[in-house]
This record gives C-alpha cells, sequence and structure tokens, in this order.
DNA sequence: CATTTAATTAGGAATTATTCCTAATAAGGA
DNA sequence: TCCTTATTAGGAATAATTCCTAATTAAATG
C-alpha cells in the first residue's frame, strides 16, 4: 500500500469523499503490521477519532479491497486485513494469533503451474502457514 | 483418507464408537471430492440416513480433523472439508463454489524455507487460489 | 461564503455459520 | 440381556458480518 497522500489523490480522482473515517482507516493500516481484524482497527482508530462505527469500518475495507491496496485473510473465522498486497505467505501463530510476513518469489511459477494445469483462471491466491511463533513455541513442545 | 473398513477398525481400537451417523459420514468424505461445507455434508447423507442432526456433522468433522483423516479451508465464511490431507493447492471458483485440487510438490520445500526464515514451528497448511473453473470462466472475460 | 445534493456515516437489527447445552438414546463390554 | 457412558438430536446461544435507514457532511457550484 502507497502513502496516504498518493492514495488519498486517487481515491478523489475516482470521485470518492475523503473522510476523517477513512483517512483514520487507512492511515492505521499503513502503518501497522499486525494483519488487524475489523474490531481490532475499529478499538484501535477509535482511541484517536471516538466517532467511528464498525460498519464504516467494514464498509472502508470493501472499497479498498475492491481498489486492492489491502487483502484479505480468513484466520479462525475471522478476517483479518493486510495492506501487504504483493504475493506472499502469512504465517499466523495458532496461540497468540500473530501473523507475520514471508515473501517467496517461487509462488508466481506455482501459480503459473496450476492455471495451466488446471485451465482455471486465477485471480488472486491465499497461502498460510500455521503454527507457532518464536514467543509461543516453547509452550508447545 | 484411507479405506472405510481401516479406518473404522482404527476408530475402534481408539475406543471411539462407530455410530451409523459417523459411517454415514465418514462414507461420504471418502468417496466425493466437492469439498463439501457442514451443511452440504449434512443435507447429502440425510437423503440415506434421515436422523443425522447438523451439530452431530459438525462434531464428527471435528474428530476427523483431530485424526487429521480430513483437512478444513474456509472459503467465504464457510468452513469446506477435504478428505484429500496430503500438501496441495485448492483452487475455488468464486462463481460457483466449485474446488479443485492441484497437486504441488515444491509446497514443501517452501514451507521449510519459511519455517528457517520465521523461526516459527510450522504445523499445518492451506494454500488456496481464487478464480473461475472452467465452465464459469467464459462469463467473467 | 452560503447553498445544494448525493455520498457517507452511525447505530441497531437481521443474518448466518458455528458452538454450546442437556435430556434422551444407543454402542459395546460384561 | 443389562449397564455404563459416549454420542446424538435439537434447539438456544454466540459472534462475525451484512443490511437498513435516517441523519450527517464532503465537496461542487455560484
Ligand atoms: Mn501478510
Ligand atoms: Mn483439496
Ligand atoms: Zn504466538
Ligand atoms: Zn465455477
Amino acid at each position: 500500500m502507497q502513502q496516504l497522500e498518493e492514495l488519498v489523490t486517487s481515491l478523489r480522482k475516482e470521485g470518492f469523499r475523503i473522510t476523517p473515517q477513512r483517512i483514520a482507516i487507512v492511515e492505521y493500516l499503513l502503518k501497522t503490521e499486525e494483519h488487524p481484524s475489523a474490531d481490532h482497527i475499529h478499538k484501535t482508530i477509535q482511541k484517536k477519532y471516538p466517532m467511528v462505527s464498525l460498519s464504516t469500518v467494514y464498509k472502508t475495507l470493501d472499497l479498498l479491497k475492491e481498489k486492492k491496496l489491502v487483502s484479505e485473510i480468513e484466520v479462525e473465522g475471522e478476517a483479518r486485513f493486510d495492506a501487504h498486497t504483493d504475493e506472499h505467505i502469512n504465517l499466523v501463530c495458532m496461540n497468540c494469533g500473530k501473523i507475520e510476513d514471508v515473501d517467496e518469489n517461487s509462488l508466481k511459477e506455482i501459480q503459473n503451474r496450476a492455471a495451466k494445469k488446471s485451465k482455471y483462471l486465477i485471480v488472486k491466491s491465499s497461502f498460510e502457514m500455521f503454527g507457532y511463533c518464536t514467543n509461543c513455541k516453547s509452550k508447545f513442545n
């Protein structure tokens, strides 16, 4: 996800209104690496902007997904959002829920092979690995 | 997932009871390739065994997951179940929901690299690609 | 700056997949 | 056949997400 300024400009150019709610959400997503849930985004930005509703968070996330500015992954029945939209692997800690990124440049190739083999038209992909992070793994062996 | 007979034997040996409900669910999962949801499993086996409740389907699926006889993937807020438990890629059609398997032997390597790079202890992984199947893709281009 | 209007928001209700609860049932051992 | 206890049915509870609508407000216009 790009810088806030360019992003605001490009949204405005497309006819979208720039509201404090949208700025707060985008600003937060730009700087965090924690792959927050909608609820977590809501709670976090409420500290600074108390007048943001959860349904606005959801609607803004829909917009950002459509503009391909964030990607969504589903973890244990909950959507988590990621401003890192390049193809990468998300490592999910099954204990604390922490998510870490790992870039992997062979994903594109695999995607091409799968498309060729299956004849599907592939649009996006989602690769998650589940396990225990460095903090948690000592408790599980 | 193995054959029904061995599976029943091994479950019984572990002290689990063999009920008609469990047999119906396992039998169905063994022969289908459609990655059904809990609800779909329920509706399907009800035709043959009308006295199976949805909560039993859920509980049986929990058991089978724990025994690693089925794996679970989440697609659009719904869990889908797969008796193919080797590492593979699931191709999900975003129009009709069909899911197809693609085996990919480089996944193990990638998993090892990710584990090494991140120091996570990796337990399982889930690789989905989303797009349009051969039936649906003509409608989307 | 004041006015206009259509996009956006807040907040609660509705929806839906899943989990939880508990009395009734039945698998399997004796 | 009887007994014990795991399992089931079925409905209630839960929780994430979507839907609905009146009120608000961004930003275009003059
Ligand atoms: Mn990520
Ligand atoms: Mn599969
Ligand atoms: Zn952790
Ligand atoms: Zn399709």
